[in-house]
RNA sequence: UGGGGCGUCGCCAAGUGGUAAGGCACCGGUUUUUGGUACCGGCAUUCGCAGGUUCGAAUCCUGCCGCCCCAG
């Protein structure tokens, strides 16, 4: 298959860069740059100390996927760069997650990798290089529309991964490209197979890219130990239920891992108190939100306003949803709306914008029957 | 040291002669480029302990241990 790369100028003229993070997606995005005839150049950041992390195939940027980004480079015939972003990302990326969970929130980290790293000092960097465009791996779709390029839903909904790109401005939607958005995940891996890619079979990429055995509280105690300190887990009237071994083990809407037996429903985290070092938790019903206020909002549409969707996390289908100044109100009650996360909104399948979720709106009890 | 009640998986709890429900918690898996959710699966050869009756007991009898309440 050719793919559109969507560029001002004919490809033989071109010069495109492919963010390589070593894994099948941008291998394939790199194969398919190199067949348009354009000048590809592969780059892959360097984004921790992957001393720890070395041999570990799973996760999106250690030394192993340096490895691998170059193999497949060579293979290709293409020209590749491995540059050290160590110190942004520890700054941009990994305070910023550590901080968040010291606040009592969940932060998503991919999102602030997004919005720093990759699409503001990557996408920098591949203008100096003089390139027409930045490609990578995401499975979006950017479309032509009647203002400038649109962001879309993936084709395939089970692979979408708009909800991570949220953040991305008009400006960057601008210069960047996603040949995979249209695409189901096995025909990428058939591609790469056809293509003799050595990461043809490489497994997806999951967890968080830096935390080595998915065990993020240790990371974050390395940074804000204070968010390790223990508490008390407290029902809704303020009893004491029982305790807990920090904060950074609990987000809004968790189940697992509060400890405490003897109940007749589960219990749910409502909310975290990082002042009082309180988690303090109820029945899935007290998780019930009509609505969200958001913040850092970041808009690529017109001025829709109504007849739009939501998600507020990646992997839901958009629920129905309005959107007025920087409250969003949920049609149904969403569940397990966590602060530091993000709300998402789409008309149909284009991502208008989205912002963090700052506070909730708890539904009234009353309320609750009637949805 | 009189009376009454209770003792079943970590917690709550069904089961009163026929060969141990269920919920919560916990563990594992599935899903997933955040956290989480959801779903699926696992989880007491044993009923405070020791005897006895019975073809058969967590369920009946006896003793002991422990806890609770009332009365002192």
């Amino acid at each position: 298959m050719i793919a559109d790369f969507q560029l001002d100028r004919p490809a033989r003229e071109a010069r495109i860069v492919v963010a390589m993070s070593g894994g099948v997606d941008s291998s394939v995005v790199a194969a398919l740059a190199a067949r348009t005839g354009a000048e590809v150049i592969g780059i892959t950041l360097q984004l921790y100390d992957h001393g720890e992390a070395v041999g570990r195939s799973k996760t999106c940027c250690a030394g192993r996927d340096i490895y691998d980004a170059r193999s497949v480079a060579e293979r290709l015939g293409i020209a590749h760069y491995v540059f050290d972003y160590e110190t942004r990302f520890r700054d941009s990326v990994i305070e910023r997650f550590a901080d968040e969970y010291a606040r009592g929130r969940t932060p998503i980290p991919c999102v602030s990798c997004n919005q720093s790293v990759k699409f503001t000092d990557l996408l920098a960097l591949a203008r100096d290089l003089g390139a027409d465009c930045l490609a990578t791996g995401h499975y979006v779709r950017r479309t032509a529309g009647p203002n400038g390029p649109e962001l879309h839903r993936a084709a395939d909904p089970g692979r979408d991964q708009s909800y991570f790109l949220f953040a991305t401005t008009r400006e960057q939607l601008d210069y960047l490209r996603f040949p995979l958005g249209g695409l189901p995940k096995p025909a990428v891996r058939e591609l790469a197979r056809e293509l003799g890619l050595i990461v043809a079979d490489k497994p997806d990429s999951q967890d968080i890219c830096f935390v080595p055995n998915g065990d993020y509280a240790s990371v974050v105690k390395k940074v804000r130990p204070e968010a390790a300190q223990p508490g008390e887990i407290v029902d809704m009237e303020g009893r004491p239920l029982g305790g807990h071994r920090g904060l950074i083990h609990f987000t809004v809407g968790q189940r697992r891992g509060l400890e405490i037996g003897g109940q007749a429903e589960p219990l749910y985290v409502v909310r975290l108190e990082p002042e009082a070092r309180r988690v303090v938790v109820g029945p899935k019903a007290a998780l019930a939100v009509r609505a969200a206020r958001l913040s850092g909002l970041n808009w690529l549409g017109e001025d829709q306003s109504e007849g739009l969707t939501a998600k507020v996390r990646s992997m839901a289908r958009p629920a129905p949803a309005t959107f007025d100044g920087d409250e969003i109100r949920f049609e149904r009650p969403e569940f397990g709306v966590a602060p530091g996360q993000a709300a998402v909104l789409y008309e149909g399948s284009r991502v208008l914008g989205g912002g963090w979720i700052e506070e909730t709106l708890p539904l009234r009890a009353e309320n609750l029957a009637a949805a």
